[in-house]
RNA sequence: GGAGGGGUGCCUGAGUGGUUAAAAGGGGCGGACUGUAAAUCCGUUGACUAUGUCUACGUUGGUUCGAAUCCAACCCCCUCCA
């Protein structure tokens, strides 16, 4: 690969989100020469966005770290379609509804990345449905459709390999590519963007937005894709016993998600300092250096800058204050997840297969009944024996509070009220 | 429209009348070992205050002492033909 001279370019080579790009050297030189203007598209498939968008948006975030201005297309228009890459179903489609609610939920996310505005390089948010929802269809045809041959759109992977596995592809969902190709003729033409950047799985896509652009209006336009973040025993980023790992603080806690970084693997801790903190480079490998028992440290750095970035100073420190508390000191930190139950009941003697249910600890009580069976659950750190075992007042520690444990990381503070 | 194949638990996928809440693997959860890591090993993986009851093999009915398994109708998917 040739020296890259553009710090936008430098800074997202070196910490690796650079996958495969267009036309590098131009692009390179593009942004030495001055500000380039580029966005990246999230479809509104669910109130937040979850860890696997979170590289797509440190890449924007430096993007305009560098000088450059980017542009959040929200897919208010594509979601109605349902983009097919990489699944074999069709998407359940959304009503506008909840697309529009699904959008306000999103948008927040970008506030902790991006400075919005409207002069030198703001950040734009921008909604696809703003110029979709208008589309006449013959003329679109016309302009637009012209340029697609169904040859080639079938040698797309997202098209593909849905055929070769012989499933369903409906027409709508065939629209997709040249829906997110249009995006980008649109957003050529309206705010002079230059670039569309998206996740490996969008290459196909982005393309196709490119090659329209020289068609139509003669452009020289730019994809760049990040690669597809795995951990590094092969398995796909972001799961955890709750399911996704979602950006916004509603549906996973600061807490949880300092915790989520904290338990990463020993080999992905300095490619994920380099991708999802902004220290420095220099900081970063020194923190590569350590070893053993000692990556532990490195992994708190980590956990505790991720968060920051996401959730602010002081989420990231409480939730890493929480941690201390819980697993080194082994003290009961009051910031632990709490639930409240009626001083009642549990006067009243309460099993604590129900209360583990009641916590959300477990799905239901006979998760909970096989967790006692198994031994994997305590009550004040003291492990339950008997599946039918109750608690009561007596329970309650001298903070007032019961701690109740799934396994060794997964706790939360009932608290009667 | 015609002919054939298929729809099983979170996923893949066995099972063609009865110890089948359904083999096996994956994934998840828990335990052991560790460093809140990985790998490995072990347990567990429908619900219900529970030696039992209920719900479940596309849907709805039927046959039978007994159905995921047989029959009928319907829905959906795939392949080939028109």
């Amino acid at each position: 690969m040739p020296a890259l001279n553009s710090e936008f370019l430098k800074v997202i080579s070196e910490r690796g989100y650079l996958h495969q790009c267009t036309d590098l050297d131009t692009l390179d030189q593009r942004a030495v020469d001055g500000m380039v203007t580029a966005y990246v598209g999230y479809d509104a498939t669910a109130d937040s966005l979850h860890i696997g968008n979170l590289v797509s948006i440190m890449m924007l975030h430096w993007m305009q770290q560098t000088g450059h201005r980017p542009i959040v297309l929200m897919g208010g228009g594509t979601t109605k379609v349902g983009d097919p890459s990489g699944r074999d179903e069709t998407r359940r489609l959304l009503t506008d509804e909840q697309i529009n609610a699904n959008i306000s939920g999103i948008r927040q996310t970008f506030d902790r990345f991006l400075t919005f505005g409207d002069d030198g390089n703001g950040a734009l948010l921008v909604n696809n449905a703003d110029w979709l929802d208008k589309l006449q269809y013959i003329p679109f045809l016309r302009d637009v459709g012209q340029h697609f041959t169904i040859n080639r759109m079938l040698t797309f992977d997202s098209v593909k390999l849905r055929l070769d596995r012989e499933q369903p592809l409906t027409f709508l969902e065939f629209n997709y590519m040249i829906l997110q190709a249009y995006d980008f003729l649109e957003l050529a033409q309206r705010h002079d963007c230059a670039l569309q950047m998206g996740g490996s799985d969008q290459w196909g896509n982005i393309i196709n937005g490119v090659e329209l652009g020289r068609r139509v209006d003669n452009k020289s336009l730019f994809g760049l894709t990040t690669p597809l973040i795995t951990t590094s025993s092969g398995a796909k980023m972001g799961k955890t016993a709750a399911g996704a790992v979602w950006l916004s603080a509603e549906k996973f806690s600061p807490y949880d998600y300092w915790q989520f970084w904290r338990n990463t693997e020993d080999g992905d801790v300095a490619r994920f300092l380099r991708l999802f903190t902004t220290m420095p480079l220099d900081e970063i490998a020194k923190l590569e250096a350590l070893e053993g028992a000692e990556i532990n440290d490195a992994k708190k750095v980590l956990a505790t800058e991720a968060t920051r970035l996401m959730h602010g100073s002081e989420a990231a420190d409480s939730a890493a204050d929480t941690a201390r508390q819980t697993f080194e000191a082994g003290t009961v930190a009051e910031s632990l997840p709490t639930i409240e139950i009626p001083r009642d009941d549990l006067a009243a003697g309460m099993a604590v297969f129900a209360l583990l249910a009641a916590a959300g600890l477990t799905a239901s009580n006979s998760e909970s009944r096989r967790l006692i069976k198994g031994g994997g659950c305590r009550v004040n750190d003291v492990a339950v024996k008997d599946e039918k075992a109750e608690i009561g007042l007596d329970a309650l520690d001298g903070d007032g509070v019961i701690k109740l444990s799934a396994g060794k990381k997964r706790h939360v503070l009932v608290r009667p009220v």
